[in-house]
DNA sequence: TTGTACGCGTTATCAT
DNA sequence: ATGATAACGCGTACAA
């Protein structure tokens, strides 16, 4: 509750010169700037931060809009921007689960003065208008855009060639009849996979058109019911790329439950590496994400356009999505053709536990 | 940019009209309200919040404080605090990966100011002297404390009885030697769940002390040393209750690996009921928490005393943990005693997903 | 090195 | 119903 004045009362000294001790030390004599430190401390003082970011225009704070927080992908892009911030000395507002446009604006209309900028990921059908208008007062950094705003910077990841390369893996494996359970409808992410999907099929003589595609949403429960669709398909894909780690898990259970074999039977591929994806049964092939990264990233952006100022120009950067090669796709069908190395460097390691078990050696990845 | 003065100025009338138009509707002509209003849409002018705090002493904010971000359950605590926080009109200030004490003050510190309260999960370590220096500033509602803080509201999950419930039913199953993977040491939800333990062990004549206790740290990456550990020992305990999902998931990775079948050779039963626990194979035995609701609850009681302002008196809140009983535990081992009936409503269904498939009625849990 | 005084954008109090 | 003006707590020219 004490203000400047009180600790300026209390120390004899005017209220500049307290402000001075918390902004210039060094313009004020180390006696002074020591004994108003001290009466401070005694008075509990700390600087009010509203009143400060009235008259410095600045709040060190950023504002995070996201749709949604359901699963662990976007709980690790607030961890990676959470830990990006705080590095920096800002703070997060953080607003989630905005389905529409309207909430978008609105919770960037209630977010404006109380932040130094906007990192958002906006849900699929919100207007570039509606962006535009965030743009025009604060920094806008957008995660993983489907489109390009001008005037704001993005970090995006690779989905297109991490579901690409996940899909020329099965191919090369010998699989021809792969099938993929979408993500939802109008998301960004879940099309480009799709479209690295239908390329990778292309690239390979095969025809996209021909290939069965179940409408997903995400999620377990999805998943687990494309796995009774595909079940009943003849001829049986021999194959499934799976929008992501979540609907791959719910396929593997409704294969498990159909007494249909991962991989012997079918194999499957999913997208994200979440935590789990290693110690499944079996063991989840899948494209790395890291969303940690992909937060921190935005973050970065964002102080060097606070940085720059005026003459910010944007940047979009990619983070790319890597295969990691486990059980779940199974070992090559047919005898290795020149398909085999064009794997590249995807099948490597991509360390995503950086700690060492706390007994034990033994990890199932 | 624009302010209240170039809304007044163009409108033809004094800021205090402009203000009225945005606190008290009715003090103002219906006409003249509809003008500024107007002219305020064209000017794309929004009150600022930092001023209007300055002289309100409300922000209609909170902050978040969480020791970490890692993991489904601080996710959901998260989303079900901004859930219901914006359905009440407040804003988030979040920040997270506290470990000790200092960093919880400084965090705190930092917020002080640009928040009308603060929800806490405290790092273990944390002194409750530092708890009360906040909360003689602005309302605190304490998450799972380990110790309660005078003056301090909480909401805390039931670990206890949840922990004592699972481990008497693996008894019921007729287990005689279970062991358990605990959570991180000093960790008070981990403590807890180990107390559950071993009251349950004692209630059934079993002696606590010769229990197998592993230590852990809620990663699955230690459950998997720690079956390591288990599957060396002999005699070996017939069933294992781990301190959370992520411990029983790799615990059951590494069982597998060994070719130890669940529940035909160790029953396993895990702690918090995350979203893939039921499409594990074999699905998850576990114990359900509302770890959504918790947050939800904090908002609440963060309102109430909002609104209570003075006379409010502190209010603790307590969260069950319910038993779900799947696969992994297996059916019973020796004939039924009156022990069954002692598991209660506990099997009872926890409808986690509250969702219908999109396509298909399967799900395996 | 320190003090004075103004401004930041708003709400609230008192007039009118 | 509306206007003038003093707070709110702080930073910062400018002056001393």
């Amino acid at each position: 509750m004490a203000t400047i004045r009180d600790v300026a009362r209390a120390a004899g000294v005017s209220i500049a010169t307290v402000s001075r001790v918390y902004n210039n030390q060094d313009l004020v004599n180390a006696d002074t700037a020591e004994r108003i430190l001290k009466i401070a401390a005694e008075l509990d003082y700390w600087p009010n931060p509203t009143a400060q970011s009235l008259t410095t225009r600045r709040t060190r704070t950023f504002g995070v809009l996201l749709p949604d927080l359901f699963g662990e992908f976007y709980s690790e892009v607030i961890r990676g921007i959470d830990l990006a911030a705080r590095r920096g000395g800002y703070q997060i507002l953080l607003s989630s689960s905005h389905s529409n446009p309207e909430d978008v604006l609105m919770a960037s209309r209630a977010m404006l003065g109380r932040i130094d900028g906007v990192i958002m990921m906006a849900p699929d059908e919100t207007s570039i208008d509606t962006v535009a208008r965030v743009r025009d007062r604060v920094p806008v950094v957008l995660l993983n855009p489907r489109t390009p705003v001008e005037g704001c910077h993005s970090v995006a990841v690779d989905n297109f060639h991490g579901a690409k390369a996940a899909v020329s893996h099965l191919i090369g494996l010998g699989h021809r009849d792969v099938a993929m359970i979408t993500g939802p409808e109008g998301n960004g992410d879940a099309e480009d996979r799709l479209r690295g999907f239908r390329e990778a099929l292309a690239d390979e003589g095969l025809d996209p058109d021909a290939a069965l595609v179940i409408p997903g949403d995400f999620r377990e429960t999805t998943g687990f019911g494309a796995g009774e669709v595909l079940l009943g398909r003849r001829p049986r894909p021999t194959a499934v790329f799976a929008a992501n780690d979540s609907t791959a898990i719910g396929l593997m259970a409704a294969l498990r439950v159909a007494g249909c074999r991962v991989p012997e039977d079918i194999a499957v591929v999913g997208f994200d590496n979440v935590t789990i994806a290693g110690y499944l049964n079996p063991a989840l092939t899948t494209v790395h994400v890291d969303a940690c990264g992909l937060g921190g990233r935005a973050v970065e952006l964002m102080m060097a356009a606070l940085e720059a100022g005026a003459q910010d120009l944007p940047r979009h950067q990619v983070i790319q999505a890597v295969l990691k090669v486990r059980q779940s796709c199974g070992a090559q069908k047919t005898p290795a053709l020149k398909r085999h190395s064009a794997d590249g460097p995807a099948g490597d390691d991509v360390d995503i536990r950086g700690e060492t078990p706390l007994r034990s050696g033994g990890d199932p990845s």
